[in-house]
DNA sequence: TTGAAAGCGCTAACAC
DNA sequence: GTGTTAGCGCTTTCAA
């Protein structure tokens, strides 16, 4: 616990001359500040982060709360925010709040131990963020909705995505097809539904009650539900899942009780997790675009932190990631006019792959 | 930035009686506190961590330092700190070293902003370790040496697991078995080269260079070294990968080129990363115990911060775990005496699955 | 039962 | 060039 004072004693000067000293400040003569570095080194000196935090009234850090750090697809969001940190140098740190009131929760969120942060988790209560969230507090929240004028949003369109998948399926020429929903808690699962809806919707398909499924997110739910739709006395033709761990799981289950797919059932899910490209067949998704929602996250926390609060929501669109999980596409020219494929890329094993954006901004074809 | 003299104005009490309200002190009247909780509450007060901190001298937070946190098994060692940090009533922040100096490595290694850290990160440098660590800011490194009072070593045994690793494909009836190298600056995979070799001269097999090949911890630099592999005149009966990337990458090389695992090549990991049980087929591996990894740095972390620095480093054992990637494996009346297997569990899928601790410890069967 | 004041380690005026 | 000093916001004796 050596301090300024300390090392100030064994190089004969005061302490603000080794503070200045250490900081390389021209004021400091050279001889003096080769004395005072020698000193410091001498005694293992440390300076105090916290003690430079307080009188500065900034830490230089931003928090990035996450409930559960095991997520699939975290890291992505995490490398998209760091890679934005560090460019307008701050320092990321990441703080778990599955541990409750009295653990990252608290420390990070409610007790300015950083500048601002960017929350992951469903489960913090909107009162809460409202009552941290403040011009010396910006808070960021990724797929969640709050009213607040130092919350920013920044969120991708889930429901655009889940239509495309839909959509996808019902071009490919399926009628029955299923959904599984996520948590009924979940904002997600209940846009992916209604993006669902929409589609069926649109292609006057009616939305057979007997086609919804209710899961819990997890693989396992994913494979009792595989189970049950094979058993089923009408089986659909495709299932869409409101994400991939429980497209997983049907894909297991469906698999081990002899059906193939996509020939006797298609599958499509939702997140792109890494996985997805792994499983046989892969497994057609939807990406969010993890990274960049990071990178937007980041730029919108650093904007209120810069002293401009006037921050709209942040809205990305997801993309569709064709695999043979969903077969028997049709050919790009029975498609109808108003779906474009704009972009083709090849999968790491050489399988042909299609990219649509939800926005399906341009006709052209572009590789 | 409302802090407790305004809270203190505005209740009509002084600070300190603030102090002591807010933290219900039974020294404050009733009727007192409610007035100064009130006061709190209408201005929206929070506690500003930094200063309780500086105050007390200990902030109640460990650092986690890793590398790169997109890496394929974090999140199961930051459960097991979280875990165990939950119950010791600390708080685990977590910060990424790849930024360089200037992030997370300054701001929670050097300045004192935590009590102490975890650190799994290879390209931090002995010497900056050893001029961090301190009675008063002990640290855990994970999966390397550093020869420090008050740095605390936690590993698993990597020699031990290549050993399991590479005898099992020889008790399988594997002779020509190759070796893929990691990073060459890696300490593990110095140590599964050593365990490999010994395995083979234990085994009386001749170690030929031509079996070994260097790749760089990617699945990419697996996929070039298994179509390499797959060229080779003299091509191995058997692959040991230092990691689960390169495996998977030779696994995909290989069946893209039309063979079949594990009838032409038998393929063997390590690290039991997730995908391993999806891949086709499912990668025999050694996994390493990461929760309990985690688990343990916490532990010999706190045994410090609770003032004991007699800490001996902690080896773990890996576990061998056979799924179908390293084939024909012999019954298991015709295994040796001296290789005993431990336990048996089934993976999710329903095929059978055995798991060997490297410690070998019991000739019994537990189920 | 409450208030005054010292001090955690540091920075930055302002003096000398 | 260098030293003195006043805080940053909080906790915690010690007085009142």
């Amino acid at each position: 616990m050596t301090g300024l004072r300390d090392v100030a004693k064994r190089a004969g000067v005061s302490i603000s001359t080794v503070s200045l000293a250490l900081r390389e400040d021209p004021r400091i003569k050279a001889s003096t500040r080769q004395r005072v570095v020698a000193a410091a080194a001498d005694l293992g000196y440390r300076p105090n982060g916290l003690a430079r935090d307080l009188k500065a009234g900034r830490t230089g850090m931003i928090s990035v709360l996450i409930h559960d750090l095991g997520g699939p697809f975290y890291s992505e969001l995490l490398r998209g925010v760091q890679a934005r940190t560090l460019d307008l140098g701050y320092t990321t740190i990441v703080g778990c709040t599955a541990g409750g009131q009295d653990g990252a929760l608290t420390r990070l969120l409610t007790e300015n131990r950083t500048d601002g942060a960017i929350v992951l988790d469903a489960s913090i209560s909107e009162d809460l963020l409202s009552s941290i969230a403040s011009a010396s507090f910006p808070v960021v929240v990724l797929d969640r909705v709050v009213a607040h004028p130092y919350v920013y949003l920044v969120t991708c369109d889930h429901e655009a995505g889940a239509y495309m998948a839909t959509e996808h399926l019902i071009q490919s020429g399926y009628r029955h097809i299923a959904f599984v929903s996520g948590l009924e808690s979940s904002l997600h699962s209940r846009l992916r539904y209604k993006g669902y809806l929409r589609a069926l919707s649109e292609y006057d398909l009616a939305a057979d009650k007997e086609y919804l499924y209710h899961g819990t997110y997890t693989e396992d739910s994913g494979y009792e539900i595989g189970l049950r739709m094979a058993q089923a006395q009408h089986m659909p033709e495709a299932v869409f899942s409101a994400n991939d761990e429980m497209a997983i799981g049907i894909l297991r289950a469906v698999t081990e009780y002899g059906l193939k797919v996509p020939d006797d059932l298609a599958i499509v899910g939702f997140d792109d997790v890494l996985v997805t490209q792994y499983v046989t067949p892969p497994l057609t998704t939807v990406r969010q675009p993890m990274y960049e929602l990071g990178v937007e996250a980041t730029k919108a926390l650093s904007t209120a932190l810069g002293g401009n609060f006037d921050i709209r929501p942040v809205v990305l669109q997801t993309e569709l990631v064709i695999r043979a999980s969903s077969g028997r596409p049709r050919t790009r020219d029975s498609l109808p006019a108003h779906v474009s494929p704009v972009q083709l890329r090849s999968s790491k094993s050489g399988q042909a792959q299609g990219v649509y954006t939800a926005s399906g901004e341009g006709p052209g074809r572009r590789d």
